[in-house]
DNA sequence: GAAGCATATTTGTATGATTAATAAAACCCC
DNA sequence: GGGGTTTTATTAATCATACAAATATGCTTC
């Protein structure tokens, strides 16, 4: 079952480590089989305890695992794993794409973008919009072919996030980005988005207009665009 | 010197010393003075230098630290650090209490539980129905003083959270927890919340008659009351 | 001055020994 | 037998030491 063994990159041992074993975790490999303990798992990848160790606390830390002594080093509930974790996201979205796990992202999206447009338009400093209106160029000169149309409309989205000055909002710059990035593989028959462009410059004057209820509006017309295409695609996949 | 010592809990030394430079780190002890080398944070705090190593690759797994050969140990800019983390998020609010924080909390909370309800509205099965109303009567109890108020009405919330099927929304318990806990100790002056009970049972009710919209708005009013009172006795939220 | 080289510093890795926690089995007393 | 206690085996936790790898800094050389 050398199946899940796959390059996995990482600035060292114990980083590969992780990643493998991350992986592996998220993707349900130890779903019915024991976790393996400390030395197996040092002797099973060609590494010393110390790094298997380590991974073992990183992963620990990320709420994946969970290790005492005599009973060894088990796997948490899916409830206890930190979701919002980079590398957790991640590791999510590298097993099989699934369509239910899309909506969901769009879902939280749903509910944290307007939100952070309105409060962007209450409390945007100049940087802050600068920001925006910076995302709003790139998709404009993507448009032409002059930009990566998929990477502006992250910029733009990421940068509203960033104008709300609430930490806890920019924290889901990961999430939209991994959402957007993965809608493009399910939904691949998204354009460059001529009609986007335009949606979007309504948040940024809504914003610099200080029209907080106008640019939430705004900001949930694009969201639920996307959603569209979404339950779209369903059609020929599995709907919950 | 010895300010920093505190007891710190834990099962073993590793989370002692995690504990420790955690809230330290968070509480910005280390914003001017570089982040000690391996070997010094080992006899300073008289571990060895595995229990170092595995405390600060929790550290970095958790986004706060990041440690390169040579460069040494530093701690990582605020906007890597991971807020939805359980234990980043505790540290957060054990330095001195901040009604910025708070409001901040509270910006979430509003964008995330009303969805949440309309959600659960939606989708909610009979367990996560049960959970609301179970929330709800222990509210009605507290009311009576036959159980605590605060964790009744966490109780319920965490219930809303869960019925919603999206395990990203499920992830908020944790900052609805610490938020309503941190509430408390900042609005001090609030009662029983005689009045809250009956907004509680709206938004049970219109999950019930699966009326998204009218969930949303019932739980939107729940969380714009807490405003309110965080805000001190300033005019209303800017909701239109 | 620019390119390359030496060096010192710090994390990374490996290994062996010992300790502590604890679940399960063995035991004992009644 | 049954209920509590003790032993035992297993596994992570801790400590200590040695060496390797990475890399910023400064020195040398041309």
């Amino acid at each position: 079952m050398a199946e899940d063994d796959r390059p996995a990159p990482g600035r060292n041992l114990t980083h590969r480590l992780l990643e493998t074993t991350g992986r592996q975790i998220v993707t349900g490999h130890y779903a019915e089989r024991p976790f393996p303990t400390e030395a197996e798992l040092a002797t099973g990848h060609r590494v010393s305890r110390s790094v298997t160790r380590e991974a073992v606390k990183m992963l620990t830390a990320k709420g994946l695992l969970s290790a005492r002594p005599r009973l060894g080093t088990t796997v948490q509930p899916e409830a206890r794993w930190n979701l919002f974790d980079p590398d957790v996201l991640r590791w999510l979205l590298e097993r099989p794409a699934s369509v239910p796990l899309l909506r969901q992202f769009h879902q939280l999206r749903r509910a944290i973008e307007p939100t952070a447009a309105g409060l962007a338009a209450q409390t945007a400093d100049a940087a802050g919009l600068a920001g925006i209106a910076d995302g709003l160029v790139r998709m404009q000169q993507a448009e032409q072919g002059h930009d990566d149309p998929l990477e502006a409309d992250i910029a733009f989205h990421v940068a509203v996030l960033r104008a709300s000055n609430n930490p806890f909002f920019a924290q889901f710059r990961d999430v939209v980005g991994t959402a957007l990035r993965f809608s493009i593989q399910v939904t691949n028959r998204i354009k460059g988005g001529t009609a986007d462009v335009a949606a979007h410059g309504a948040v940024l004057a809504a914003i610099r207009d200080r029209d907080a209820d106008r640019a939430e509006r705004a900001m949930l017309a694009i969201i639920d665009d996307v959603s569209d295409l979404i339950e779209g695609s369903a059609g020929g996949g599995p709907r919950a």
